[in-house]
DNA sequence: CGACGCCCATGACAGACGTCACGCGCCCGC
DNA sequence: GCGGGCGCGTGACGTCTGTCATGGGCGTCG
């Protein structure tokens, strides 16, 4: 019996390339690739796939956000998250919203397939430098809105211009902004940011 | 006769996919692989590869400084640069050391074999829509030591920070951003970074 | 209930930032 | 030679930012 799959990586070479590489596989079988969040569910739905590898950074939807929308749906999909880099934040978020393992694209691409097959078979699998480094970096101390005002602020923007975009005062969002500069050790809003995607905390 | 390839990419994962995806061809074979820029011009003098395809973010040194060793090295070996998305400025910069294509990781995977052949007999490869969009962004306006502190810039750090890093004055920093700012239509520095960023100008 | 944390806001203040004008030296092209 | 662009710097100006104190409203937990 082979293992159906799905692909969903924003990056049509790197996706056709992870396809070539899965279907070389005797026991496994590449049934659907999608390139944006917004059309995993569709994709679930027709393809019926046993195993997803879904990429975090999409446009459409997030990674996060697909995983509870599969969850809200009942697909009895596993999945397999796959992202760039470290980013430990995103492993408790993920694992929170039903992922069933987690790699990262600096895995050696030999441990893919096997990633794959545990996962398929109920194993939660989960890079182990990336596990350490989670529980070392702690937990996400920022507030939603305090997350929000940072995602805001990633591109640099005014505070007046983040403000219309959240629909604060612009005292309001220095205030988060602040409080988020001083829980990041930062000096600046964008540096704050940085720091926070770095670790996934957004 | 086939074609020996180098593959250079910093995230295994793809590095891995992409080999297994070009060693289904018949006529072709990967023959190096590595994940950081110093490490290429090693591998192609023990492995000889016909081509070399290069990822131009890698750390250790990029693409472009890459084709430079490469060249100066009197290396015989045609390069065919495979990149993140637009990036424009990074087209102009690469021709110019000598690559001899250019696609982008959106580009469908059956198409990569084909732009690998299309090297390897001489001819020169650049993805039609990039190449449209690098004529109508225009030249880089930037100067060099504007180009420095923008670079010094995107991470958010305060001009301070970044005239220690450059020993320069502060006000000169920022002399230099405020003329960013000014070509880039922006209003802070980081905003200009990012908007020279997305067009490789950096 | 009271304490606490988060949300939202305002006001004040020092320092950082972006703009502008101006200066000097250098090299290159006309 | 002489203008003009670039590199580098200074000074001044007004605005933006980051910090802090303070307030009220809300939900939660002991």
């Amino acid at each position: 019996m082979v293992i159906r799959l799905l692909l969903a990586d924003d990056q049509a070479l790197v996706r056709g390339a992870l396809a070539a590489l899965l279907d070389l596989e005797r026991d496994m079988q590449v049934v659907a690739q999608v390139g944006r969040g917004d059309e995993v569910l569709q994709a679930v739905r027709t393809a019926a796939p046993d195993v997803c590898l879904l990429d975090i950074e999409m446009p459409g939807n997030d990674g996060i956000g697909v995983l509870e929308q599969l969850r809200a749906e009942g697909m009895p999909t596993r999945c397999l998250m796959v992202t760039t880099f470290g980013r430990p934040g995103y492993l408790r978020r993920a694992m929170d919203a039903g992922a069933r393992g987690f790699v990262v694209k600096d895995t050696p691409a030999s441990e893919l397939a096997e990633a794959v097959r545990r996962v398929h078979a109920g194993v939660r699998v989960v890079d182990p430098a990336l596990a350490t480094e989670s529980l070392l970096g702690g937990p996400n101390p920022l507030t939603d809105r305090e997350r929000e005002a940072l995602r805001a602020a990633l591109d640099g923007s005014p505070i007046q211009v983040i403000a219309g975009r959240l629909f604060l005062s612009p005292g309001t969002v220095r205030n988060y902004l602040s409080s988020a500069i001083g829980k990041t050790g930062t000096t600046t809003r964008v540096e704050a940011a940085k720091f926070a995607e770095d670790r996934g905390w957004l």
